[in-house]
This record gives structure tokens, C-alpha cells and sequence, in this order.
DNA sequence: GCTACTTTTCTTACATGTACAGAAACTTAC
DNA sequence: GTAAGTTTCTGTACATGTAAGAAAAGTAGC
């Protein structure tokens, strides 16, 4: 004979809808629908629920987020191969955490909202800091260095999706073309110089050539 | 006699308020009740108009945040003095476009909107390149070298400020915490090692340094 | 004066995130 | 059984940014 499915022993109305049906659902909506879809009325229907009762599973809308982008990275990152030597091991850590950043840009608006130390990443900032130490820093040093090598992830990641959103908008006057147009070459020769081509320049991915001079620098001290 | 303030000879209804005057007015609600309260209804009725007015001087929020940003720096950037040694100079006008930039968190979520190459930034931007060239870079590799300042300092800054935010809202249980609660000493002991720590050690301004190490790093090449 | 045209302003309306106040659906104690 | 307590869900309401279109206030030509 079947049982009743799971004979509850908490008091309180039993929840209808799970975290991780939200999560789940949150994210069929993301891949299908795209970001701007993944509102929470929208995310309600998706469950057949009603938005305010989401709110008991998940503070708002930005932990929604960082618990998507946890889920994700749960599910995505995969540990590499790590180089012996340590510089190298802190530069493939960092550039696979960019990776997976980069590959989802959603959660740019979250992405400083909490400094990406979710549990799939913890393995990967060990790697960056342990990769510190090995090149001869102090411990304080080499968390002061996995720091400033998440500054320039971060910063890379969200200045970059903000270029593409700009760009996707093409309608507006960049503003960037505004500034470049009148470049007084007395006054900023460099920049004059470049002006035609800044564009061409800024879109190239230099994520990695920057990455590696700020890990032999902060390695040399 | 006193004439009619302005024969005007342009067509259609005379504006009533101007984005200079809205500029001014959001600085002084910026100023004097915080960002918070920066609404474009706000604003509309700090200066006596209605919100939908304020669309036809300012594209958007963003874009008056933007333009807020613009009007700051034009006065507050000083050009400093600038070292003779290339790589310090590089390093003085990144930390003067960081200092400014600090001081006013309520940019933070135009940061990125726009890579702020307005007008008063300009100079630096020209001071980095040139710097980075006069190390004997190449005039692209100069240019890559200012991507990768900025990128490290808006990653800075959007980081520490986004941390701020979630120390000023100390209601909430801190997610750092959590994830740091139960580290396994075997899987990740250099952060286990620190755990008790990293509060403090995150908390320490290394921008300087770690900008020094980047601009090393890019200058060696 | 009047009409056509232009530019700015105002009104109304909508989608969104979310606060708040109960109502609903359970368990436990009697 | 009933009462109390707990948790989850629902309904309503508000502040926000902003789209769309109507209205207002000018100029230019007649």
C-alpha cells in the first residue's frame, strides 16, 4: 500500500513549492526566455505560485541570483589540470573562474554583490592563494593578492558587459564616440593618436596578457 | 528699459528647466538626503516640474548619473604633479582617478556604464597611455595596459563598495560567513588557515599596492 | 488675426520589486 | 475533538523607472 508520500513532522503549513524548484525553474526561464524575462511575477507563474510566496525561499531578487550563479557554477566549473609551477597554477585558476563568468552575463549585477566566494569557487581561491605562497609570499600577501586578481576578473567582466549591452543598443550616440571626436592632439597627443582605432583596440581580449602581469607583479615582491 | 530676458528665435514651447538646472538640483538631493532619495519624481519636484519632464533634458537614470559624474570630476580632479619616472607616473594618475572616484559610491552602478572616458578624465587616461609608452611599450600594448588599470580599479571599487553595502545591512545573515564556517582544513587549508581572518585582511585598502604590481607587471613586458 | 509646425511639458498607464497583513494548512498539547 | 503555535501562501498596496500620447506654448508664414 502506498504511503502517504513523506509523513511530515515539522509543524506549519508544508511548503508547496521547494529553493530548488524556484532555482530550477528560475533557470529554464534564463536559457529560454533570456534575463530580462526572469521577472518574479513571471518566475511565480512558472511554478504556478504567486510571487510574494517566493519570498520565503529566497531573501529577493539578488540572493535569487547568486544562488543561480552558485547552481551554475556547481554544475560548470570543472577543477583543471594545475601547472606545477605556482605562477602558472594561480593564472589557470583565475582565468577558469573568468571562464565561467564570462560565459553568463547575467549575473554581472550580482557579481559584486557578493564577492564570488560560493562554495564551488572556494577550491579555486585556494589555488590562487596557495599559488601565492608558493611563489614566496606571506600568507596576508597572498590573500592581498587572490584579492586584487578578483578586482581585475571582476572589473574586466563587468566593464566588458557593459561595452556588449552598450553596443547592442546602437540606436543612442555612444558616448564614447562624443568624447573621441573633438580629441585635442596638443592637449592629449597619445590618445589622438589612437582615437580611430580605441575602439578596435578596447574590443580585443586582453584578459589573460593583463592577468599575467599583475600575477608576475604581484609575485616579484 | 529692461528688455524681454531673451528674444528667443527658436521655435516650439521654451523649455522650462534645463539639464544644467537638473544636474544641479540631484547634486543637492545627492548631497543632502543621499542617493536613496534620488528619484527622478524627486527631482521633478525639487525643481517644480513633473518626472516625464526631466526625459526630454537626460536620456535616463543612468545617463544622469552619468552626467552627475561627469560634473563631479570636472570639479573635483586636479591634475597632480606628476612624477618624472614613467611607471610613478602611470601610478599617481590612477590613484588620483580611484581617489575620486572612491569618495562618491553612488556611481557605482554607472561605473561600468560607461567606461568613464568623459572629458575630465581624459588627461589621465593620456598620463597612463603615455606613462605606459615612455616604459617602451608599444603605443597598443600601452593602450591594453590602461584596459587592465581600469579594470582593476572599477573591479576596486565596485567590489569594496558592494562589501560596504552588505556591512551597512548587518541584519542579514553575512553569506561570507556561512561559506567560511565550515571549511575543510584537508580540501582548502591555506583559506581554513585564514578564515578567522579574511574579515580583516579584505577589510585593508591594497589598492595601491596591488595597482603597483599590475603596472610593474605591464611595464616588464 | 489664423494656420502649420516645432519643441517642451503634462497626464495617464504599466511593469517591476517587495512590504505588510492576514488567511491557510499543518503539528502538538490538551 | 479543540486550542495554540508554526510555517507557508495569498492579496493588496506602494514606490520606482519610463513608454505613449495629448496638451501647451512658442515661431514663421500668411
Amino acid at each position: 500500500m502506498p504511503q502517504p508520500p513523506a509523513p511530515r513532522k515539522t509543524p506549519g503549513r508544508p511548503p508547496r513549492i521547494s529553493r530548488d524548484e524556484i532555482i530550477g525553474a528560475a533557470f529554464r526561464i534564463l536559457d529560454e526566455e533570456g534575463v530580462d524575462r526572469l521577472t518574479m511575477r513571471r518566475l511565480a507563474t512558472e511554478i504556478g505560485s504567486t510571487p510574494m510566496a517566493l519570498y520565503h525561499h529566497v531573501r529577493n531578487k539578488d540572493e535569487l541570483l547568486v544562488l543561480l550563479l552558485d547552481d551554475y557554477a556547481t554544475r560548470t566549473l570543472r577543477r583543471p589540470e594545475l601547472p606545477a609551477r605556482p605562477r602558472e597554477r594561480v593564472i589557470v585558476a583565475a582565468e577558469a573562474i573568468h571562464e565561467v563568468l564570462a560565459a553568463c552575463p547575467w549575473i554581472v549585477t550580482v557579481l559584486t554583490a557578493d564577492d564570488l566566494l560560493s562554495k564551488p569557487a572556494l577550491w579555486f581561491v585556494e589555488q590562487i592563494v596557495d599559488g601565492f605562497v608558493d611563489c614566496g609570499l606571506p600568507l596576508d600577501q597572498a590573500v592581498h593578492g587572490y584579492r586584487a586578481v578578483w578586482y581585475y576578473t571582476a572589473g574586466e567582466i563587468t566593464v566588458r558587459a557593459a561595452a556588449a549591452r552598450r553596443r547592442a543598443e546602437a540606436d543612442r550616440p555612444i558616448h564614447r564616440e562624443s568624447v573621441f571626436a573633438d580629441l585635442d592632439p596638443d592637449e592629449v597627443p597619445r590618445l589622438a593618436q589612437v582615437a580611430d582605432r580605441w575602439e578596435a583596440l578596447t574590443a580585443q581580449d586582453t584578459y589573460s596578457d593583463g592577468l599575467r602581469a599583475l600575477v608576475d607583479g604581484l609575485a616579484a615582491r
